[in-house]
RNA sequence: GCCGGAGUGGCGGAAUUGGCAGACGCGCCGGACUCAAAAUCCGGUGUCCUCGCGGGCGUGUGGGUUCGAGCCCCACCUCCGGCACCA
């Protein structure tokens, strides 16, 4: 027989697919029978910032390979698109680098990346292919903002955002790490400007509540629920005399209220004008401190300053000085605080600085003290009773406060989709009609960030005339982020050809949710919340039928090289790898390494074994092909082992999520066939080590089905186990003496205990450690007796 | 600082419900085939004592529960991750 050359027979069996439009799968037919049972496999799509992919992804997306072709032979209807997340700062910060056109270097990398994705053998749907910068795919992104922004999901205001100097863009909250920007680690600043934002704060509570009903990873699920930091606690009103006003503050322990001596005002409040604009030493202080960057902020020593003025405690109405400190922040809770350094650390390190006084107002045992008619309550009770105190006179709430801050989406960026508004002087910000859409991201010379939206400088398209008056109007210059574009993404695979609408409602509930979603950690609180947002506002405006996107989330191990996360800058090369090793051995070693949720040390060398199992089912199986066709339902000591492997192969990807285990025990399939050659159900064990490895390795799995004689085995219904083989006639029982294994005797399967144990201590060897005294015994049925003495 | 997760041979890892620790693969040692090499195949391989039979020890550290603990409980150490002036 020839040898196993993996190139090719890849090549050949990846035309036949092709040919056959073998992972391309029909929406179903109206009425679908009940017995149709579809499964929606999705594993995150990669941007196209090179033209290759690294060892991560080939984790990630032969992961979703395994789950597609196990489920699909399983009888399941499988969807399993891909795309590419082709907008954004990845990709246009790799066209920059490159010194060409986003446009032309973003497909010529999707061409690159589409090849090595087929080359893999992946079995993918390409005729669901869908990428961000198409006008087909971004006209319905467009669509959905305007439906946002028709129902108030959708805002354009002045604030505080992250700015990115060096990316010259505002950033989300989500993707400031450490104060610095998550593309390129610039240390972010705070700038004030006019943005626009997607409320997905209306969304807190359910956000929170709903991931109870998913089944995600918990150290995922908490990233979202701190992300989302619902705290409870209670608004209180302080009044400002000066302003004739009553100013909020968020408190979480209204009980410590007569402890407050002092009150702060965030740096940026605008409070800090209307109070002390005449105050040189304040509003400079104030102008300074919001201009450092959060990360500088959060390390500091403590600094502020006294505004003269005064705010009334409104639980003793005592007056208590308003100082400026920027420990105090803008975005979260009012921007203001009540301080009581007796029982907050940072109000304590403020006092202790400044020589503010100290008042302590729970006692040790943990009960209210110098708190007037609350003394001697303990202070969980406190927060009930001064709470329900304050709202009998009007002078506060009850009330839940969130870290979650609305998602600024816009970019001063080019690359990216176009917001369809119109600045209009007599209307404001107006939609552009839905009948002008897509409207198209123009073609320019010079798009590269100055600080201002590359649009804004392209003036013929800028100038445009209002839809409400016709008079003149210019368009919005800022683009998308990306994260818009990949927060549905996964609902028009259901239907990327509609050019009525994004979807059609029916095949979008028909398909989602998706059952089983694989990706990377790193999107925790950044794309895997804002999909979420999105399929609630999408539900609520009654387009779609359900309320969360990923019924079950997987996340992957980082793949590292000398230490370092691959990328596709660093590491080797997937295209270079599977030209050099073929796909079936990276597929196998990619996934033999580890549990997959594990981070995994790549390197090269662990191939060359795998291609040399490959080799030995190769030869292995050729020559059981060359055997009779078995008699069903041998019981040989191979049939055993084969069903056995079929039982664990099974059991392990279907329930555990365990893809390295059953590489293993088809190995020790191959080991034990290749020692028994001449048992008679030798072929019948190559035909299950062949069908048990074709997810995995589909290639050589196809081309030695076919040498045994059958055709398609990717769609060949997976093999079951016969649970009478999987009965044993005897067992080996271990033998313990107090807990020690002391021997091993075979004995017949099924024995009642008492008889157990006396062959136990029928052992010559167990007796040897008995010392001739009467044990106590500990039975485990069929597996072990423990002899105690 | 707060909240998670993880520590098993020379290495990656296995042990699924508290019941034989180290499956499978790598590496290493020995052998077969060969003029030789590659490839392939066979045997061995936690550690210590022992010619051997056999025995002692062993899953980060210390303790506990149990007939029995890698797995459960308590304390600690180390590493990794998330959050971090969030009132």
């Amino acid at each position: 027989m020839d040898a196993y050359d993996a190139g090719t027979i890849e090549r050949k069996w990846q035309d036949v697919w092709e040919a056959d439009r073998a992972f391309y799968v029909d929406d179903p037919l109206p009425g679908a029978a009940p017995e149709d049972r579809h499964f929606y496999m999705l594993e995150m799509l990669p941007y196209p910032s090179g033209n290759n992919l690294h060892m991560g992804h080939v984790l990630n997306y032969t992961l979703g390979d395994v789950v597609t072709h196990f489920r699909r032979r399983h009888g399941y209807r499988v969807l399993r698109p891909m795309g590419f997340d082709s907008f954004g700062l990845p990709a246009e910060n790799a066209a920059i680098k490159e010194g060409g056109h986003p446009l032309e270097i973003t497909e010529r990398n999707i061409a690159s990346i589409t090849h090595l994705m087929r080359r893999m053998g992946w079995a993918i749907d390409w005729a669901r292919e869908v990428s961000a910068h198409e006008p087909s795919y971004y006209r319905w992104t467009q669509w959905l903002f305007l439906k946002f922004f028709e129902n108030g999901l959708a805002y354009r205001e002045a604030a505080p955002v992250n700015w990115c100097p060096n990316d010259q863009t505002v950033l989300s909250n989500e993707h400031v790490v450490d104060g610095r920007c998550w593309r390129c680690g610039a240390v972010v600043e705070t700038r004030n400007m006019e943005q626009w934002f997607f409320k997905i704060t209306a969304y807190a509570d359910q956000l929170l509540d709903d991931l109870e009903t998913i089944d995600w990873p918990e150290r995922t699920k908490k990233i979202q629920r701190q992300h989302i930091g619902r705290s409870e606690g209670a608004q209180v009103l302080f009044r400002l005399e000066e302003l004739d006003r009553d100013v909020p503050v968020f408190t979480t322990r209204p009980d410590t209220l007569f402890g407050a001596t002092f009150f702060v005002l965030a740096p940026e409040s605008p409070l800090v004008e209307e109070l002390a604009a005449e105050n040189e030493e304040v509003m400079s202080y104030a102008r300074i401190a919001a201009a450092r960057p959060t990360e500088e902020r959060a390390t500091r020593e403590k600094t502020g300053v006294f505004t003269g003025r005064y705010a009334v405690n409104p639980v003793n109405d005592e007056k208590l000085p308003i100082w400026v400190a920027d420990y105090v922040l803008m975005e979260y809770g009012t921007g203001a605080i009540m301080a009581v350094p007796a029982h907050d650390d940072r109000d304590r390190e403020f006092a202790e600085k400044f020589d503010l006084p100290i008042r302590t107002v729970i006692d040790d045992d943990g009960r209210l003290t110098g708190s007037g008619e609350f003394d001697g309550l303990p202070w969980r009770e406190a927060v009930v009773g001064i709470t329900e105190w304050l709202d009998e006179r009007g002078r506060g709430k009850a009330a839940i406060n969130y870290r979650l801050r609305d998602w600024s989406f816009s970019r001063q960026r080019y690359w990216g989709c176009p917001i369809p508004i119109v600045h209009c002087p007599d209307h404001g910000a107006v939609p552009v009609p839905e009948d002008q859409l897509p409207l198209l991201l123009p073609d320019v010379d010079d798009y590269r960030p100055k600080g201002k939206p590359p649009l804004a400088s392209n003036g013929d398209w800028i100038a445009t005339t209002c839809p409400v008056c016709g008079g003149p109007a210019e368009r919005e210059a800022d683009t998308m982020d990306t994260f818009v574009d990949s927060s549905w993404y996964f609902l028009r695979y259901a239907d990327p050809h509609n050019e009525r609408g994004p979807f059609d409602r029916a095949l979008v509930d028909y398909w989602m949710p998706i059952d089983q979603y694989i990706g990377g950690i790193d999107h925790a609180k950044g794309h895997l919340l804002y999909s979420r947002f999105f399929v609630k506002a999408m539900n609520d405006l009654g387009m779609l039928g359900f309320r969360e996107p990923f019924a079950r989330l997987f996340h992957q191990g980082w793949v590292r090289q000398e230490g370092k996360r691959m990328s596709k800058s660093a590491g080797d090369s997937a295209i270079d790898l599977v030209e050099k090793f073929g796909a079936d051995p990276i597929r196998i070693y990619i996934l033999f390494q580890g549990p997959a949720d594990q981070d995994i040390d790549w390197s090269p060398d662990g191939i060359d074994p795998m291609v040399r199992f490959l080799r030995r089912l190769w030869r292995v199986v050729a020559a059981a092909a060359e055997g009779p066709a078995p008699p069903n339902g041998l019981d040989t000591p191979l049939a055993r082992k084969a069903h056995e492997t079929i039982a664990r192969v099974t059991d392990d990807i279907d329930r555990r999520f365990a893809f390295n285990t059953p590489i293993a025990a088809v190995m020790e399939l191959v080991n034990e066939l290749s020692k028994g050659p001449d048992d008679p159900a030798a072929r019948f064990a190559a035909e299950t080590a062949v069908s048990l490895i074709q997810p995995y390795a589909p290639h050589i799995a196809e081309e030695l089905w076919s040498r045994l004689g059958h055709e398609r085995l990717w769609e060949h219904p997976w093999p079951e186990a016969d649970a009478s083989l999987l009965r044993r006639d005897t067992v080996v029982l271990v033998v313990q003496v107090n807990g020690k294994v002391r021997d091993r005797i075979e004995v017949p399967a099924g024995l009642p205990e008492d008889e157990l144990v006396a062959r136990a201590k029928g052992s010559a060897r167990a007796q040897a450690h008995l010392n001739g005294e009467e044990p106590r015994a500990f039975v485990v049925p069929d597996k072990l007796v423990n002899l105690v003495v």
